[in-house]
DNA sequence: TCAAATCAAACACATATGTTCTAATTAAGA
DNA sequence: TCTTAATTAGAACATATGTGTTTGATTTGA
């Protein structure tokens, strides 16, 4: 399961074993005592003389004399982020859009991503049903991940509140002239020509996800 | 930056932002006294009063009577898998596949994905270029991951090793009679007929990845 | 204004915890 | 087998650490 894995001893991946599973329940690393008794070990010291080999071997680090301030070197683990599948987006149909305290309530679908896809910004996730952003290469069933912007440039692809109609659509952004141009990624639909006083940019697609 | 974190103190701002920081440098949680000195705060107590307030707002998470057991209610502790980007794909480019121990080889530039994206599949990635994939809606710079195998279905998006032309190419996979069609995802090329013997399947495409 | 909530400072205390020392035991190699 | 290295055991030590208490100052809200 890991490059040198091999030349660690039964005990050490025991323990490596359990570090892990103990700080995904926990979110915060184990003491020297709950790794022995979490490994049936007899004696801290044994527990000490393997995390030292662990160490040495660059598979975890450890702060002198700090409890609990063992960390997996290799980011076996790391911080991901919980993003909310806030809902499914059609061309046309309309989303609600919550508010930002709705955005991390607990009861919807999450999709789990890691820091690197996320870039630090506080993200969303929309499911795309149907083919209306075909074009985009954007197929029914993909997940698409929005940064939270108000703002955006020409040809960038925007989730869109316009306010009349009180609904939310995935649309490329245009501004021309003194109108905005909302073209969806299918040949077969007609953009939206729409006043500016009229839409309220919620977020901008950042990356899309196909699972197959 | 986050949900009613309007209805929290400086203080408690404060130690929050600490928190974050702390524990993005360390890898572990801070003690109360770690806390106390980064924040400039006088006395221990002071820090345990609004930790307790910031467990009661659903910030972070604490355990009773341990030592650094603080963890951010949002950001979760998950494990990852570091997937290697093996290389570029282009139709017609051959790739050197790798074996097993280059797999995993810590010099190659690598994804981050969750336990969810790879479903616990040993999976790596390629990054394609060109639109030779452009009718699977897989475009110029997208990312593929693919979980390793020898069989598939038909219709399914392969990787496949053509030992005689010794390259591999990413095509959809059919099964026709005593050959195997090997279709490209671009109406603009042929397929290619290729004997079984000639042919080995190296991954399937698991999920698609594009970031804009 | 008064009363309650909050913050500050200093201290006490039980124990959780990393570390060390020495001896016993097991594994490995010649 | 003998010798040496690696690992385990058990106990003890020093301190890091969460928590509680007390007293007094400050702020907040009705």
């Amino acid at each position: 399961m890991d490059p040198q894995m091999a030349d660690l001893s039964l005990r050490q991946k025991t323990i490596l074993q359990f570090l892990i599973e103990f700080m995904e329940d926990n979110q915060y690393p184990p003491s020297v005592r709950e790794i022995q008794n979490g490994c049936d070990i007899s004696s801290t010291s044994v527990v000490d003389y393997n995390l030292r080999h662990l160490e040495e071997k660059g598979f975890i680090n450890r702060g002198k004399e700090i409890s609990r301030s063992i960390s997996l070197e290799n980011n076996q683990i790391k911080r991901t982020i919980s993003v909310p599948i806030l809902g499914k987006i059609a061309a046309g149909v309309p989303l609600p859009m919550p508010s930002e305290n709705d955005l991390w309530s607990t009861d919807q679908e999450m999709l789990e991503l890691t820091e690197d896809q996320t870039q630090g910004k506080k993200v969303f996730a929309l499911m795309v049903e149907g083919t209306s952003m075909i074009d985009a290469l954007i197929n029914d069933g993909d997940i698409v991940v929005l940064e939270p912007t108000s703002s955006c440039d020409n040809g960038e692809m925007v989730a869109v509140w316009l306010k009349n109609e009180n609904e939310t659509t995935l649309k490329k952004f245009f501004h021309e002239g003194n109108k905005i141009r909302l073209q969806p990624m299918n040949a077969t639909m007609e953009p939206i020509f729409a006043d500016p006083a009229n839409v309220e940019i919620q977020g901008r697609v950042v990356t899309a996800i196909r699972s197959m």
